[in-house]
DNA sequence: AGCCGAACTGTAATCGTTTTCACTGAATGC
DNA sequence: GCATTCAGTGAAAACGATTACAGTTCGGCT
């Protein structure tokens, strides 16, 4: 740490190794110095405590190493895990990371998307708001984007998602194959991800003659609550529920306990996202486990490659999920119904 | 949106709007400029769709609106909690944040230290590794840093915490008014917050003529289950057991699952941070609340008073937890020991 | 010996802004 | 009517790095 009142620029650098400032920058990005200057720069550096002015750097180099991560909820457990993996993966490549979380709110998710373009991020990893995805020049940035999460229907976007049709069919199946018939499902209304398990669910009901019965909701655990105590009240009560998120999820078990429903004999249920708390409620939550690892380094490696093939054909990643059975679809006992 | 090629800079908006860019800079500033002037540069501003190279501008005006937040872990709730509170107030005074997550990991954070020097960051919020606040330079940077949820022993900085000796104080005092005696205690190892929340404990305890009993542990869910597994098995076995964090709230419901002991008339838990899962597992968990959102606000608040009066002694915030009971602590049984 | 190319090195231009400074009219004060 | 301010404007100098270009040195080849 130098002594001196302001930080050490190059300047600094070179006048203490005695060399051209040409010369430090060299040393600096492995340009060609022969080994002796470059011993008396490294040196001179440790002697200046320098470090390299970032805005400077990126404004001559003309590009910023920085890739943007806009997520849409960042509370929810699934965004933490996926932006440490990018996270993961930007820094081994020697690329900083900006989080933005949006929360749900285009007009944030807006400014955030303007504040990537100011600071000239090379690449984004984004999971739009319904919004943003419905407007038709929502996705029009001057960067290459991967989606995750969430999909544009339009696909013109590489992207990372979950087959979320195929998870929820999944659920459906397990649900049945114990025994389950009158099945019911919540799904958020915010996103495209709702949407598609929402399909999948119906789909997989339709399959086996079940009649669906699904209702969406806005992304808060005491609307899935609500939701839960006054549809159980009413005639033919579901035996069942699929939900398509872990807010849902805690939305249920409260209204089971409200309503003095046992986990699963008065009320079996199944979701999304294998978070760690949910082994431990009642007799444990079956969830579908998402690869979260995998979307984040996925969606990396996406970018990448668009990166060096700005003008091939986009492509979309598909991952399946994991169907963790607990307690919470236990096979139902013979009772009236 | 412009149609040329490359995106437009504040010249292109100057020639548009035929005056100097000067001119331009200067409505972008609020600078003095006649109105008939301002609108048509802004006019020109919209019609090239120009976006300010915020690289540019931050080389030159020397200063980079942009505050630092370092966090140990951003899988724990709590921090992301904090986190959000940061980024609003930042937003709100026009600043930038620069999320990182050390993972508890020394190096990884002094990588982020350095990186947050070239940045030029005008401030950090940081909550340090163990390693860090031990090396005697470990927090000489070059910006303000406003310490949370640890605590630096020199007091050498501004800082707001719990207070965690009166946290962990009032576990003890709630579970021995609910007639526990046999108290354990388990503390993470990582951070002074475990210390301190230990040294409330045993001060606690002895202040009720109980026999401490501590172990200090890795930050794992894991760990906390097999200590408490091991412990059970002694004799001498605890009646409950008070924890730092939440993830050895996990570890320890865990156990008292594999051990088959019911909460709490097998055994208590009471334990820090309340987490949405809390209130769902078994009778619900006692836990002391943070204000997450009042940590957040304040340590901007703090770094803020900082930047205006650089020399001010360093002031420690030091707020107060809230005890939400639940059924994990109930009113212990007549029992045998 | 003389020439050529390879390997370094330094000088200076440049990235896109903000900001200093000088300058212009017009308005004010006497 | 003339000096004096003053608000508004533009030209040009920074900010701290990278990099194009032009030397310089040196070794090898003919």
């Amino acid at each position: 740490m130098s002594v001196s009142g302001k930080a050490a620029g190059i300047k600094d650098v070179a006048l203490a190794a005695g060399v051209s400032v040409a010369t430090v920058s060299r040393v600096l990005g492995n340009g060609p110095v022969s080994e002796a200057l470059r011993k008396r720069v490294e040196e001179a550096v440790r002697a200046t405590g320098y470090r390299p002015n970032l805005s400077a750097r990126r404004l001559r180099s003309q590009h910023s190493q920085t890739i943007g991560l806009v997520v849409s909820d960042i509370r929810n457990p699934f965004f933490t895990a996926v932006s440490r993996a990018v996270e993961d993966a930007a820094y081994r490549a020697g690329m900083r990371v900006i989080l933005c979380n949006s929360d749900e709110n285009p007009e944030r998710e807006e400014l955030y998307l303007r504040l990537m373009q100011e600071e000239r991020i090379t690449g984004l990893i984004f999971a739009p708001t319904r919004a943003t995805l419905d407007r038709p020049d929502g996705l029009d940035l001057d960067f290459p984007v991967v989606l995750i999460d969430r999909n544009a229907p339009t696909g013109r976007h590489d992207a990372v998602v979950l087959d979320n049709p195929r998870a929820a069919a999944m659920l459906v199946e397990h649900l049945h194959a114990q025994g389950y018939r009158r099945i019911a499902g919540l799904f958020g209304n915010t996103s495209t991800t709702g949407q598609e398990r929402h399909e999948g669910y119906r789909a997989a009901m339709a399959a086996h003659g079940l009649p669906p019965a699904a209702r969406f909701l806005a992304p808060y655990a005491d609307a899935a609550e609500e939701a839960v105590v006054d549809w159980m009240a009413e005639q033919d009560r579901p035996e069942a529920f699929i939900v398509s998120n872990s807010l849902f999820l805690m939305g249920v078990v409260k209204a089971a306990r409200r309503l003095k429903l046992p986990i699963p004999d008065g009320l079996a249920v199944a979701g999304f996202d294998n978070e760690p708390w949910t082994e431990l409620v009642g007799p444990g939550l079956t969830v579908i486990e998402q690869p979260v690892q995998d979307i984040g380094r996925s969606a990396m490696a996406l970018l990448f490659e668009r990166l060096e093939a700005p003008d091939r054909p986009s492509r979309r990643l598909v991952l399946g999920g994991t169907c963790i059975v607990r307690g919470s679809t236990a096979a139902r006992m013979a009772a009236a119904g």
